[in-house]
DNA sequence: TTATCAATGATAATGGCTATCATTCTGATG
DNA sequence: CATCAGAATGATAGCCATTATCATTGATAA
């Protein structure tokens, strides 16, 4: 089991009691703010043993990680190349193709990854 | 229009006559082995100005952008994460899907990304 | 209390990629 | 040709997210 250290459990409140998909260094700043004094490298650390132990989740967005709650139903994201924006949707229709297809190619699924790249009403609104 | 110099074009050469998902590195050893005297800057910037004027494509995968031809039409990819070994799908369901999801949201799409991981017929086989 | 072992923090290292800059090519132009 | 300008190249330094190292601190159990 892992062990919850103080550290650990402000990280996992953090990232639990909002919807945002963090990423590490921004977690960091956000922890600076409200007082806590963590080390960027016990950040890293402790982001990977939350996620090892499934209390959190994560995706590889370009070149940076995005955590968030694992206490939500798979989902993918869209994503405004904007503004950074990040949407999350759930399509069966997709979910169930892909099973076929990995069937059909002889593969054994063990997950996807599904990032819709766009531009938000937001950001088309401001022109 | 992109100057085509003998680098470059032996670099596009060697993506064109295969089927393969080049990482830069890798390219560049198949370069080197082929005696070509390319440095690896080079490399890369002929990449980044080939796939600027569409003369190939590429995806990010992990930490390593991917380079294959452009003379193929849209399509996903299956990765073994056993292997590494990778296939390429085109599923018009999960493609409207998208768009359905993307309008719904008020999103305009520009791109998706979709990676499907698994194990391949053939590691499965040698259990 | 002590021994053990994990967690932490500061910081060095890693790896893919880009920037810099001096040198080499290329391809008009006179 | 000779010259010149701009692009391409190669060696290498720099960048940046992340991981590794290692000395120190902390928690737990005997
Ligand atoms: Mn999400
Ligand atoms: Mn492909
Ligand atoms: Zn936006
Ligand atoms: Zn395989």
């Amino acid at each position: 089991m892992i062990k919850l250290t103080q550290h650990r459990q402000v990280i996992l409140n953090l990232i639990n009691e909002s919807n945002h998909h963090w990423e590490a260094e921004e977690l960091a700043r956000a922890l600076a703010e409200r007082g806590y004094r963590i080390g960027i490298a016990t950040v890293y650390r402790g982001l990977a043993a939350l996620e090892a132990h499934g209390l959190i989740s994560s995706f590889q967005l370009a070149d940076r990680k995005r955590y968030e709650r694992a206490s939500k139903a798979h989902h993918d994201h869209l994503i405004c190349t904007r503004c950074g924006r990040i949407e999350e949707f759930v399509n069966e229709d997709i979910e169930r193709e892909q099973d076929l297809v990995a069937a059909q190619k002889g593969f054994s699924i063990t997950g996807h990854q599904l990032v819709i790249f766009g531009i938000c009403n937001r950001c088309i609104d401001k022109n």
